[in-house]
RNA sequence: GGUGAGGUGGCUGAGUGGCCGAAAGCGGCGGUUUGCUAAACCGUUGUAGGGGCUAAAACCUCUACCGAGGGUUCGAAUCCCUCCCUCACCGCCA
């Protein structure tokens, strides 16, 4: 959500930096302007009434003690409560319909962010590793895992149906080590806090992180009762984890990190990367996320961006991070930068980790606030999160980089001991 | 699933229709006293949104908030309804 102070007091500004997004924001603005011309009209009536009925409260209660007659006042009172009555619904109808507006109002962009309305304007920063000379043709993951028998799409089909999978042998416990392996990174040297969280929550928490009221597309929702979600991401869970809550200033930046498999009903992307492991439906991911101090948050960004590279720099994978430019940000983003990974079957790199910086968008929906350890004015905290990575093209990423001419696939060294000390991926005897 | 008890400020906890934004205590902050610390004493201490004043604050003033949402009433922390959550015991269960 964005500041209504600032919204009021740099209209213009607001407009041109969510114009830059290339999503048409000028019509809600508009309505959200008229919506708070008739608020700023309507509340000082409603509240000069209330003032007056409190008097007439205290009033009505001493002619009571004294044993005066209340009746002139009384009609008064309940001319005057009917009044209310009437205006209090209208402002109630009005500001529930300006929370909807901005609340499905997207974040602005950091004046920094380049400007452009697809992947295009996207800014490599900077490359890592040197993509490896095949002297065969590398073969897609699918082909490759379907043929070692790690993969089964078929049998997930007759299950679950399109875009699942079934892991099998050193294919799951290869998921398993890179968990294992990115957890251990990341609470070890990273320093960040272990947390197993819930993995459907409410409208509420999702509310909070800018999937609600929007979104609801593109999640999986919980049939009957209950009105939960199944969660598209640890983001969620992780930035509820202090919904409505203060922090204290000194013990921030607090840092989580989160196994969870995550679940998106990809509406709207039928045609794409429909083979392979690429678009699931559910999929792993360890997920990165920081609260901290206002002033803080762009100095996470990198640190965070950082250790979500660590983890390719460790397996050996070659990989370029991009700064996404104004129209291909997130929602609740600021700012972000993704991680993309070379994968040699298709001669590209594909997105792997997307980290970004919310700044106070979640937090004001969430209402995280951060408060000066000595005391002092509360604010609003800033939130970042960020993919550390997601499991499922890690993996694809080992199959397709680490392939040999026969179908194998080495373990990177690093995972190797997660692995049992396997080393290698054979054709199965 | 059943039965019972509850949700009040940073915390404990009083408050069953009106001078209650809310007693008291603890904690926090400021001060007095003191060689220092402690103790004692005095004062102060929520959030959000309007309006006024201002360069901006401070400040003044009003409104709202006692789990959430509705209702009754001139007036609700207090009465009624719905929902959420917590605790205890019983049953069932990974």
């Amino acid at each position: 959500m964005l500041d209504t102070a600032q919204l009021r007091d740099a209209f213009d500004d607001t407009r041109r930096g969510l114009q830059t997004r290339g999503a048409g924001a000028d019509a809600a603005l508009e309505r959200l302007q008229s919506l708070e011309q008739v608020r700023r009209e309507l509340l000082p009536r409603v509240e000069a009434l209330k003032a007056e009925r409190n008097r007439d409260g205290e009033r009505i209660a001493q002619a009571k003690r004294t044993g005066e007659d209340t009746a002139s006042v009384l009609v008064e009172s309940k001319r005057r409560a009917d009044e209310i009555k009437v205006l209090d619904g209208q402002l109630t109808t009005l500001e529930e319909e300006r929370r909807l507006v901005l609340l499905s109002l997207p974040n602005l962009p950091h004046p920094d962010v380049p400007q452009g309305q697809t992947a295009e304007a996207n800014v490599e920063v900077r490359r890592w590793g040197q993509p490896r000379d095949f002297d065969f043709e590398p073969k897609p993951h699918w082909d490759l895992g379907v043929a070692l028998g790690i993969i089964d799409f078929e049998r997930a089909a007759r299950m679950s149906g399109a875009r699942f999978a079934v892991l099998l042998r050193e294919g799951a416990r290869l998921s398993r080590a890179l968990i294992a392996f990115m957890l251990d990174l990341h609470t070890g040297t990273h320093g960040y806090t272990e947390v197993e969280p819930p993995f459907l929550v409410n409208r509420t928490a999702l509310t909070g992180t800018g999937n609600l009221p929007k979104f609801e597309q593109d999640l999986f929702r919980i049939d009957g009762d209950w009105d939960l979600f199944l969660i598209p991401t640890a983001e969620v869970p992780l930035t509820n984890l202090h919904r409505e809550e203060t922090l204290d200033d000194a013990t921030l930046p607090l840092r989580y990190v989160a196994y969870t498999p995550c679940f998106r009903s990809e509406a709207g992307s039928y045609g794409a990367d429909v083979r392979g492991l690429i678009r699931q439906h559910q999929f792993d991911k360890v997920e990165l996320m920081s609260f901290t101090a206002p002033g803080q948050s762009y100095d996470e960004l990198e640190r965070l961006t950082g250790c979500a590279e660590k983890v390719l720099q460790l397996l050996e994978l070659p990989h370029r991070t991009m700064l996404l430019c104004t129209g291909d940000m997130g929602f609740a983003a600021a700012r972000t930068y993704d991680i993309e990974v070379w994968l040699p079957s298709q001669g590209v790199y594909r997105e792997i980790s997307s980290c970004s910086n919310t700044e106070a968008f979640q937090a004001r929906r969430a209402g995280i606030r951060c408060r000066p350890s000595g005391g002092g004015k509360a604010a609003f905290a800033h939130t970042l999160n960020g993919s550390g990575l997601a499991v499922g093209r890690t993996l694809i990423a080992i199959l397709e980089n680490y392939q040999d001419a026969d179908g194998s696939v080495r373990i990177p060294a690093a995972l190797v001991p997660y692995m049992g000390g396997v080393e290698r991926i054979g054709p199965r005897a």
